[in-house]
RNA sequence: GGGGGCGUAGCUCAAUUGGUUAGAGUACCGGACUGUCGAUCCGGUGGUUGCGGGUUCGAGUCCCGUCGCCCUCGCCA
């Protein structure tokens, strides 16, 4: 063992080692030079502790003199017990320090770009900086906790599903390009010019084939890649928890991850999760919160509000239901003091952006309405209102008119808002509201192709009663799709899968696929089906946006070691980035 | 591709209506200091105001273009 080498770690040492000899590796995390005494925090993955250095040891004292932050040392020395009175509380190794005997410095450091040391309430550096120096960024006991989460994570999950009976199992990354779907990121064969692999979306076939194959429990934790555009909770590159099963109906899959919730929230938090998890219809969810995916965290829900729209002479609501469209608006409790003329124009301006025409609002006091559409509503109808949104005096109600998915979307995305201005969620609170969305269509109409499209994917069984309106009403059909709905995130999707061939081809005619273009595209598919497929479905977790729950973070970067940057860049290695005229020449291009 | 926000010292930010030599904290450098813990005190270095052009007697500030970063819409079966 070389002299240097550590026989602790920074976070280890408490009182009860008073007295041993010990090394500590490090880097140094903040340096107190006070003279005729020098402290030195030292910080690694574990912990930080705190080295002095006495004025007896002349030459060591001036050594350590020249210490500067992220300096990489070895310190041999004594761990003694704090004079009384000076432990640090706020440290967990806050009972000791190490008296230094002997320093080596194993590398030094430039002053660093920006400041990895941490302290409350300080302005982080700019992010493409500490993307740029992402080494630098992770050394950050907030990041490196984060990460040691997304680690607790993934293994709970293992050992979870070991224990279920579930075998993991690796799928390819060169695969097939098929159609429909994402962008797929293209790898070029060298071997055969002009053609190419993709890599995978997810690894959705491979599950369904391994089930034919009998392998009956399934799991993998598997990188998945779409080249599409990037947001605040999503990266090109990404990881699930795939999973898949035989010989299973929908109850049989949440209840497997019921289960594996439970674990996760209890082992990474110490959070209970009630289960059953409720289950949510989709068409209630986008009715009651404008949204698939609703944070379940505070009320403001929405409410149909079409049937007494039509008994008012309010031009705009009218008209709206004669082209077939909805008004629906929510009740902001006690609210109606808190948003001036200018504010309730700021709400107005977040519908717009959701292509709503405007917002109608309605302050409701005790014996009557303050509103600018007060006199196109007959009292009957204020009253009815009054009843519909559980109104009382003070409270403010905002209402929409527009075609259906506009009304959602536009009083689902006000609801957020709101959520955000009123500071309806505790960010301090470990508050979780994990649900089931359920009974979700089967299709979705693409009108610029004037066709059906999935909305999960094609391989989704419908629900069995809903079968034969496969074709004489393709918009009825509802399918055995399922969400994992958290806090306002899509953190799970999946399906009961189709395992009869004939079900499944139907389906692709639905979809305007002839049988040659399925086969084409998905031959190895229905082949397999017709060799014994047992009937199955399965899910996938993002386990990005789960270790975003854990972690309590709104930035996907935040849980991924090397994130892309918005563009899709890797700020730290510059990737994408040229290559050699030869590398192509070899390639064909 | 569209909408919004941002870009000033290594870092985080300020700079009145377009007006003197662009400031502060921190970091860094030098000095003092034997119980600090975001040490303290004294002194100092540090600027292509993202880049290019324009308007003006005068531009960090206004205009045009461009680059970069973040949020978002589209997109993401």
């Amino acid at each position: 063992m070389a002299s240097w080498q550590r026989t602790h770690t920074c976070g280890e040492l408490r009182a009860e080692h008073a007295g041993q000899a010990v090394v500590l590796n490090g880097w140094v995390n903040t340096y107190r030079n006070q003279g005729g005494l020098v402290f030195i925090d030292l910080r690694d993955r574990y912990g930080v502790t705190q080295v002095v250095f006495e004025s007896e040891r002349v030459e060591l004292l001036k050594a350590a003199q020249e210490l500067r932050s992220e300096f990489v040392v070895s310190i041999r020395g004594q761990v003694s017990r704090r004079l009384e009175g000076k432990e640090n509380k706020d440290l967990a190794t806050g009972a000791v320090e190490v008296k230094a005997h002997e320093l080596t410095i194993l590398n030094r450091c430039p002053t660093p770009p920006f400041e990895v040391t941490e302290f409350a309430a300080q302005e982080l550096a700019n992010e493409d900086l500490r993307l740029q120096y992402r080494y630098l960024d992770l050394r950050r006991p907030s990041l490196q906790r984060t990460l040691m989460m997304r680690h607790r994570l993934c293994k709970v999950i293992r050992d979870h599903l070991d224990q279920q009976g579930f075998l993991e199992v690796e799928t390819p990354l060169l695969g097939r390009s098929t159609p429909e779907g994402a962008r797929d990121y293209l790898v070029p064969s060298r071997v055969f010019p002009k053609s190419w692999f993709a890599l995978p979306q997810s690894p959705q076939l491979y599950k369904q084939l391994l089930m034919v194959a009998g392998y009956d429990k399934y799991f993998q934790i598997a990188r998945c890649l779409r080249d599409e555009d990037l947001r605040a909770d999503r990266q090109p590159e990404f990881t699930q928890l795939d999973m898949e099963m035989s010989f299973v109906e929908m109850d049989d899959v949440f209840a497997v991850i019921e289960g594996l919730t439970s674990a996760v929230f209890q082992q990474c938090l110490g959070v209970s999760i009630p289960l059953p998890l409720p289950r949510l219809r989709y068409a209630d969810a986008m009715l009651r919160y404008g949204n698939d995916k609703p944070d379940l965290r505070y009320g403001l829900e929405i409410a149909e509000l079409s049937d007494l729209a039509a008994q008012t002479e309010f031009q705009v609501f009218r008209g709206t239901l004669e082209s077939g469209g909805k008004v629906r608006g929510l009740n902001v409790v006690a609210a109606a003091d808190k948003f001036s003329r200018k504010g309730l124009d700021e709400l107005g301006e977040v519908v717009k952006r959701y292509n709503a025409k405007g917002l109608a609002w309605i302050k409701v006091e005790a014996d009557k309405f303050t509103s600018p559409i007060e006199k196109f509503l007959p009292a009957p109808v204020q009253q009815a209102l009054r009843e519909r949104l559980s109104a009382k005096a003070g409270d403010l109600l905002l209402i929409v008119a527009d075609k259906e998915d506009t009304v959602c979307q536009a009083l689902g995305n006000l609801r957020a808002h709101l959520a955000n201005v009123l500071k309806l969620i505790d960010p301090e609170k470990l508050d979780y509201k994990v649900a089931w969305v359920i009974d979700f269509p089967s299709f979705i109409r693409d009108e610029e192709e004037n066709r059906w499209a999935a909305n999960h994917h094609p391989f989704t069984a419908p629900m069995d009663e809903d079968l034969a309106k496969l074709e004489s009403d393709p918009g009825s059909v509802r399918a055995k799709a399922y969400d994992l709905v958290i806090n306002g995130y899509e953190c799970g999707g999946g399906s009961i899968r189709i395992h009869n061939p004939d079900v499944q081809q139907r389906l692709f005619s639905v979809l305007g696929m002839s049988r040659e273009q399925a086969q084409e595209r998905f031959g190895f598919l229905l082949d397999a089906l017709k060799f014994g497929a047992p009937p199955h479905g399965g899910i996938a977790l993002g386990i990005d946006r789960w270790a975003m729950m854990l972690a309590r973070t709104g930035n996907i970067r935040d849980v991924i070691a090397f994130p892309k940057n918005q563009k899709a860049r890797d700020l730290m290695t510059g990737a994408p980035g040229a290559v050699d005229a030869k590398q192509l020449k070899e390639l064909g291009l």
